[in-house]
RNA sequence: GGCCCGAUGGUCAAGCGGUCAAGACAUCGCCCUUUCACGGCGGUAACCCGGGUUCGAUUCCCGGUCGGGUCACCA
């Protein structure tokens, strides 16, 4: 592999959903690749088969391609530093474990279980901070441990952290940390049955892959010293490290994965595009230089830049994305609209209507794919409505006005040749002037007559164009009906 | 609790010693208009608190408060 190059991973864990939070790491992490002319890779972490959900790792692939996060090393298509599933890396961990011991970076440790909570224990009692290793095994002598080795005694392998002095590291985004060796633990590196923990397999992983920018949350941060001796004692370079604030549902809480809307396959059910989500995505935690916030993936790459990260929590906000789905579907041309509508109309509307034309209507009135149907509904069946819907100050109309508008635009539509919008509108302006009314004060009734609604898509002449003259009249003929009592 | 990190309108955020403290979303008003929207124009609204440093702090330093993270043979 080409040195210089920038190669950064997405190393999700298939346990399942894939919530924005996690999306948003990986858009970083793809970003601060394709910026630079790097490589994105796609290592799957499956190595706590407890928690591994079926079909996990299908979501975690359908979510990348779909959003265009299309790695150049992964599972499925390989790479020259695979296998990218950490399961089948099993074998190489304790090896390099050793090669730590023998440096005298690490050691086996053959506490049991049960000291290590009596230790716990006890340090409770004592007041003490609990938690940290005693370094009972930390320096056991040679012949101990080969003595204990020999006996087939479990062990694990710890590291062997500093205990004085003061680890450092730099943050693309959080700048220098210090952290006081005294706070770190020997952390195992190897468990009893001779695997990797997921800090041990991480590093190793991300070495041998030749990872230059390890991207991931800010709850990192804390363990991100022990990542650095580990470097360290290998004689490694280290990564740049870019660490980024969490996602938030409210001030208090981080977003829940199993709550509804924050996972992106949920939010694409629910009509959002998906590359509106990216673009939402992309602004919660991270700023452009200028006020264009729209932003295509191509574009996005462009213009990334790590250093715009922002340091605090971010709370997921729900009305922004939807106004930026809402921007994307008016940037959409009519044809497109259509397409990506069309489902959503057909769920409810099972009437022959002017496709093309309704959603000419809907285009504008839409923020989230998902409320089409509800808009529609009074299309295949007339709701009920109340006589007072006819009032409206602003068009001066009420409930007798309107008996007498419908009566006029029965007239001028029966014997309308052309059921067009066009013609409709043109029919009906012209009667208004005929009557010297306002064309609101004829067309506003329409729309109430021919949708028991207020809001619709459309005013009264389009609505009467897509519904079609046949369904219009009957319409038209039951209000007057209603009005007259 | 120890350690680490953070704090600008309701939300996302720009700012990096001197600004009338950007912008977007939300909200309110007006215009456009066959409803509702779209679009256009305008308004309301913010630097957590206390000390320093400085001619001058939103910005730098210290303390506090609040919030988040982390302290596993989980990842």
């Amino acid at each position: 592999m080409a040195t210089n190059q920038v190669r950064t991973r997405f190393a999700p864990s298939p346990t399942g959903y894939m919530h924005v939070g996690n999306l948003r790491t990986a858009l970083y992490a793809y970003l601060q690749a394709k910026h630079n002319d790097g490589t994105f890779i796609l290592r799957i972490e499956d190595t706590d088969q407890g928690r591994l959900v079926e079909g996990a790792t299908d979501i975690i692939y359908n979510t990348c391609r779909q959003t265009g996060l299309i790695w150049d090393e992964g599972p499925d298509i390989g790479g020259p530093v695979g296998p990218y599933i950490q399961s089948q890396r099993m074998g190489m961990f304790k090896e390099y474990a050793e090669k730590l011991v023998e440096a005298g970076k690490a050691y086996y440790c053959f506490c049991t279980p049960e000291r290590l909570e009596q230790l716990h224990a006890d340090q409770k009692a004592a007041g003490e901070a609990v938690g940290h290793y005693d370094g009972h095994c930390r320096n056991l002598p040679k012949e101990e441990v080969d003595r204990l080795l020999a006996a087939g005694t479990p062990y694990v392998i710890r590291q062997k952290c500093p205990t004085e002095g003061v680890t450092s590291f730099d943050d693309l985004v959080y700048g220098h940390i210090e952290v006081n060796n005294s706070e770190l633990e020997d952390q195992i590196l190897i468990k009893t049955d001779g695997m990797p923990t997921y800090n041990f397999a991480n590093v190793v992983d991300d070495h041998l892959m030749g990872i230059t920018h390890v991207i991931r949350g800010s709850e990192y941060l804390s363990s991100t010293p022990k990542y650095n001796l580990l470097y360290q004692a290998f004689g490694w370079d280290l990564p740049v490290y870019i660490h980024c604030p969490p996602v938030m549902k409210d001030a208090q809480n981080k977003l829940s994965k199993r709550n509804g809307d924050a996972s992106y396959q949920d939010l694409v059910a629910k009509g959002y595009l998906s590359q509106a989500v990216m673009n939402y995505i992309l602004l919660l935690g991270w700023s452009p230089k200028g006020e264009e916030e729209i932003f295509s993936l191509e574009e996005m790459i462009k213009i990334w830049d790590p250093a715009n990260i922002s340091k605090s929590p971010a709370i997921f906000d729900s009305l922004k994305l939807r106004a930026i789905n809402a921007e994307y579907i008016r940037r959409l041309s009519e044809e497109e609209f259509l397409e990506v509508a069309k489902p959503w109309v057909e769920q409810a509307v099972h009437r022959p209507v002017d496709m093309a034309l309704l959603c000419q209507c809907l285009h504008n009135r839409c923020e989230v794919l998902g409320e089409i149907p509800e808009q529609l509904d009074f299309i295949d069946q007339m709701p009920d409505y109340d006589l007072e819907l006819y009032r409206n100050k602003k068009q001066k109309t009420t409930p007798e006005s309107a008996l007498e508008a419908l009566t006029a635009l029965e007239e001028v539509l029966s014997g309308l040749d052309s059921w067009t919008k066009d013609a409709i509108f043109e029919a009906c302006k012209a009667k208004a002037e005929a009557l010297e009314k306002k064309n609101g004060w004829l067309l506003y009734p329409l729309g109430i007559a021919l949708s028991g609604k207020n809001r619709t898509p459309g005013g009264g002449t389009e609505i009467a164009a897509y519904l079609g003259r046949e369904l219009t009249m009957e319409r038209l003929k039951a209000a007057l009906e209603k009005l007259k009592g």
